[in-house]
DNA sequence: TTGCGTGCAAAGGTTTTGCATGGCA
DNA sequence: TGCCATGCAAAACCTTTGCACGCAA
């Protein structure tokens, strides 16, 4: 489901099989620019952006931005999260910076309790929970 | 409870009173800074965002970061909201920026669950939900 | 007097924009 | 041919760091 004026071309192909490669993963545009580079085929920093900002959009794509000084992370949606049913949940690690994908329904009944009890509609991919993980939670007392 | 070596200095004051005067409200640092200009007593960027990391981890105040191009957000932490058992969530809406405070047990259910089912040990001040209020909502669809 | 606080200027890193060239249809 | 895509270079942006000077205790 591509936009209307858009053509077919090697990199927006290559960027697409490779998020889709590493569906699950997050990656910024260094880590994309850098894995085509090594590959032989890279890939300009400017595209990458702008092939991004139009997936997103899509709903291709999501954006995670963890912190303002490090660059924003991006993963591919996969086929079976476009139903909300396997929305997905990120916990990050204030002190490790660990990031932990969540795939938990227990979370959904917080999703409905916002949207019921409070009338606020939860974006599950634009919120991350901050705290300590567990190893970081046992070094910290 | 401030930090053990910190001094008392006008800027400091200064900046504490504007924030706790606008409790509830988000300012990013140009805001701070415009306003302290205004006043006829301007403070330099560079101390800001040094007192404000200090609050931060103090507890004091809360970061939040709505996108990778606009500033970070900062807002005074009331005091209520200090003792865990009054643990105040946030709800960000993406459209119109309003803020959203939950004072909900409900929640802690949410802090419970993670920590046991998923060793993550959330940090309710730090952790902002973002999603729609229903008045953006409705406007969406 | 000691050492933290201040703020200008410069650096740092990510993202966006301008523009000339290249490629799809 | 017409329009979009590409990617280099430069700009824009927020934030952090270096450093000399100022001020609290």
């Amino acid at each position: 489901m591509n936009n209307k004026n858009s053509y077919n071309t090697k990199q927006k192909n290559m960027l697409a099989d490779y998020l889709k490669s590493v569906s699950g993963k997050h990656v910024t545009v260094s880590d994309i620019c850098e894995h085509f580079k090594e590959q032989g085929n890279p890939i300009g920093m400017t595209t990458v952006y702008r092939h991004l900002e139009r997936m997103i959009k899509d709903g291709l794509v999501n954006k995670y931005i963890i912190d303002k000084n490090s660059p924003a992370c991006f993963e591919y949606v996969s086929e079976e999260a476009h139903d909300d049913h396997n929305a997905c949940f990120h916990c990050k690690c204030e002190k490790c910076g660990k990031l932990i994908h969540l795939h938990c329904g227990d979370l959904e009944a917080l999703q409905k309790h916002l949207a019921v009890g409070h009338k606020f509609f939860l974006n599950p991919f634009k919120t991350v929970f901050y705290g300590l993980c567990d190893e970081c939670y046992i070094k910290k007392l």
